[in-house]
DNA sequence: TGAACACTTGAACAGTTGTTCAAGTGTTCA
DNA sequence: TGAACACTTGAACAACTGTTCAAGTGTTCA
């Protein structure tokens, strides 16, 4: 990220469109990741980024548990639970087992918990 | 966090109300944070999952600069720059200071842009 | 087999969001 | 003073989101 504002040209470009103004914008836009990057990562935190769901996650980082549970801990209804844990299943953040007749629920991808955990930190460093 | 969760009672209540799997959800919900905390966390991550606020901050994060550079950086309309610009300003997450004909925009909470940091850290993982 | 349990799913709905356009404010400078 | 620049704001719009309700599937067990 750093490494490509670190080879700022500082003589003018020959290219008599090129204003300084321009350059300047350029430089910048070089060193902040691409549009598809950028919707992806804002894609993971729009799906941290609902109470019910977010919830659940806070959950599922203390282990294992079914439907019931999650819409207990979660004060939510066993259908809008579902709904959000498809919404996690198919962002690969949560997977489904079944035991029997229960669902057991549980986290895939850790980076996700760092990132929930990061976003608490913040929240504590506001009081 | 943790801390909530060492103290579990392994005798049984004597209220008959509480069964088993009450008391379970009883102690997950103890170890989550409360539902105002998790909204306001909540709405930090909702803040940043628009791209068009993600790429103003990750331009801000390279120093302060006008309106007109956010709207070509972010590869929008100066309006809806300013738009997003009020969300975030209003959220104290940016300040804006008027240099003459020009409003230089800055980032006032860095907590945010560690935040933002960890969400690109995440999107490396994934490759 | 069928009743009970533990979910899942689809449709419908209200509420929220980001974007656009047009009109407004504030500042500079000739 | 007024033209030009640099924003800001409000209204309108379409698109998306989370929730609810009712109906469905899969599993167990008497």
């Amino acid at each position: 990220m750093e490494k490509v504002l670190k080879n700022i040209k500082n003589d003018k470009q020959t290219n008599g469109l090129n204003t300084e103004k321009e350059l300047t914008v350029q430089r910048i836009k070089e060193g902040i990741p691409s549009s598809s990057d950028v919707e992806k990562a804002c894609g993971i935190l729009r799906l941290l980024s609902d109470p019910t769901r977010m919830k659940i996650l806070l959950a599922l980082m203390r282990g294992e548990m079914c439907v019931y549970t999650l819409a207990e801990v979660s004060n939510n209804t066993v259908s809008g639970v579902s709904h959000q844990l498809r919404v996690l299943r198919d962002n690969k953040i949560v997977k489904a087992k079944r035991f029997g007749k229960n669902v057991e629920y549980s986290i895939t991808d850790f980076h996700v918990s760092q990132l929930v955990e990061s976003a608490l930190e913040y929240l504590c460093a506001q009081i």
